[in-house]
DNA sequence: TTCGGATGTTTAACCGTTTACACAGCCGTC
DNA sequence: GACGGCTGTGTAAACGGTTAAACATCCGAA
């Protein structure tokens, strides 16, 4: 990068602060007072310091001013990847609250993969963000809990909040906003509609063991069945991953490997649910009137496919979670916070008589 | 912003570029060369040097750098919304291909408002980003044209390639890189498929003046229409956003106007194709069975619904956007590119014998 | 022995802001 | 009329990096 290399250099830059003071015939303190506001100034002053503005087409440079000690008025999002539709929800949420509090959004994705998201907070870290919000699922091991760890104090020493959303905290002496919906409490509610609708076989699809939210889905579907006295068949849990395609391949193998042996099904979200049932509908059988099914999330195919779901406030989870990090005087806090879900009945559940 | 007070300040900060050089007994420079490699360094200062950017967890101050003079390594986009799964896929194909270039991802949304979307654009100029990548559509009025032809002005000064992605150019005297996809001629293909199953009265569904994404796709109804030599019959298209429920919405007030004068249905889109097909079942009326329906997009709920369209290359576009604004070696380049599209078939639409 | 490169390092200037501090008027009071 | 407070502005020192230019070494060749 050359610097100025004579003084009359003939490649136009864009303007400074010094050459609007220079136009508007005052000090660089003055202009610099002028637009931040943080000083009284005269009136004449600051019109002729906006004509100057104005005709040289001047707008700050983020990062002199960044350096200069004003924390920038920025946020940082890290999440899986932004075309899943939960993702896409809860980053929608971020963009609106950070919008409304004036703040500009910086984005990065992971892929799931627990390294690149470690590699993402490490370059939000640079950026000096106010706050850096993580979002989802993750395999979370010992050694990346314990770089995470180590990262979460980094950023508070920095100013920078880190918030965990939708997943679990990272220990009591990591500084650490949590904001998470009741996944338990949604399944365990869902899962109790279908029981008092009369079924008692109900296929859980979408068991993944150490993801947390998959895991703490299939821990109220186990807790509901237990409250109702219901027999729990550890074979009735398929394993498989959270998208739609997944749900398909589940469902079909099940279907394949010899008679059914349920009348509902619980998809841990309702991609997988959306999968199914094109599973099913290929096999002939006919949803609710053969088999019941019902899902998480809320997303768009919910409503495509009439499916009884479990509402997640996805984009309040976002919201909320731009607003408790700014709201936090001093970056390092730590707090927990869990949003409420609710069934949404449509018509993917009928009552089984047996 | 406290200055620091005393010589011996209490409270502790990230560590600097000077605490390196400290530690590693080198000068800032040596640390400097060290990290961007940007000099040959003996082996032995190297380990120093690194060894203590890793026992005081440095990371680079990114204001710091951008303000030295070092072009940060970042890629604007703004959107609409990032839950509308269009954005939402450009999205994600602008972030991979951020990522694989080292780029941070810097993310603004407009809420379709021209209004805010020049402010973002502003906002964008002061990060000094490699590229600003502006994403669909938008209501172009003159004042705006010659507004946002200032700003791309400025962006190309800053140093900064402004990206127009699937909307059409500013007007030849603009520097920007325009990259879009063949709207027009997937209409067309995708009509005229219609039109050789013997449809003769397509329905248009999401007609809509002075937005460039559905007027180019209206357009290509009419040209396959008149290709074909069928009469085009005004009435057919109908007026609507590009939303599910207005596609719910046109679809039975179309129903509920009179008696069914068509036999099939071009939806502007794939989720007004859903919306639409949820009033037709509504009213008994079978796809494809009854009418037959067709899309554009590619995305979900084409999936789910079975519903056959044009298929749009929504991820290559933001790689695409990316790759040429950062090949450009002089920002303020123009250029232009159009990606196809094609057919995807699946069974929303049935030959008709009249 | 002296000189001319390599090679690797330091010194110091600069990027464009913000802001503590100093200072100049002006006005009202004792 | 000297003084103190109040306003508004200018001066200059940070902020934390990068890098051109100057400068030490060391090595081999003349």
């Amino acid at each position: 990068m050359p610097r100025r290399a004579t003084p009359e250099d003939d490649r136009p830059r864009p303007s400074t602060i010094r050459d609007v003071a220079r136009r508007a015939g005052v000090s660089v303190a003055t202009v610099s007072r002028v637009l931040t506001g943080s000083h009284p100034s005269a009136p004449a002053t600051r019109s002729k310091v906006m004509r100057a503005v104005r005709e040289l087409d001047y707008v700050a440079n983020a990062h002199a001013r960044g350096l200069a000690g004003v924390r920038p008025k920025s946020v940082a999002i890290v999440v899986n990847s932004v075309v899943s539709p939960h993702y896409a929800h809860v980053a929608q949420g971020v963009q609106d609250q950070a919008v409304r509090e004036g703040r500009l959004c910086i984005v990065g994705t992971t892929g799931g993969d627990p390294e690149r998201e470690l590699a993402t907070v490490q370059l939000m870290r640079e950026e000096h963000a106010e706050a850096v919000i993580l979002v989802g699922n993750i395999v979370a091991d010992g050694a990346y809990r314990e770089r995470m760890a180590g990262y979460a104090r980094a950023l508070a020493l920095a100013g920078s909040q880190l918030v965990l959303c939708g997943r679990p905290p990272l220990g009591d002496d990591v500084p650490a906003i949590v904001v998470q919906y009741d996944n338990t409490g949604g399944a365990h509610a869902i899962t109790s509609h279908l029981l008092s609708a009369g079924h008692r076989r109900i296929l859980f699809l979408g068991r993944r063991d150490g993801y947390t939210t998959p895991e703490s889905r299939i821990a109220g579907y186990r807790q509901a069945l237990a409250a109702h006295r219901v027999p729990h068949d550890p074979a009735l849990e398929v394993e498989g991953a959270m998208k739609r395609d997944e749900g398909y391949r589940m469902m079909r193998e099940r279907l394949a490997d010899g008679p059914r042996d349920f009348t509902a099904v619980f998809a841990v979200n309702d991609e997988i649910a959306a999968g199914a049932r094109q599973a099913l509908r290929e096999q002939g059988l006919r949803v609710p009137r053969d088999v019941s099914l019902a899902g998480f999330d809320d997303l768009a195919p919910a409503a495509d496919i009439g499916l009884t779901t479990v509402h997640v406030p996805h984009e309040e989870l976002g919201r909320t979670a731009v607003r408790l990090a700014l709201e936090s005087a001093t970056p390092g806090t730590a707090r927990h916070l869990t949003l409420g879900t609710h069934i949404v009945v449509r018509d993917s559940v009928q009552p089984h008589v047996g």
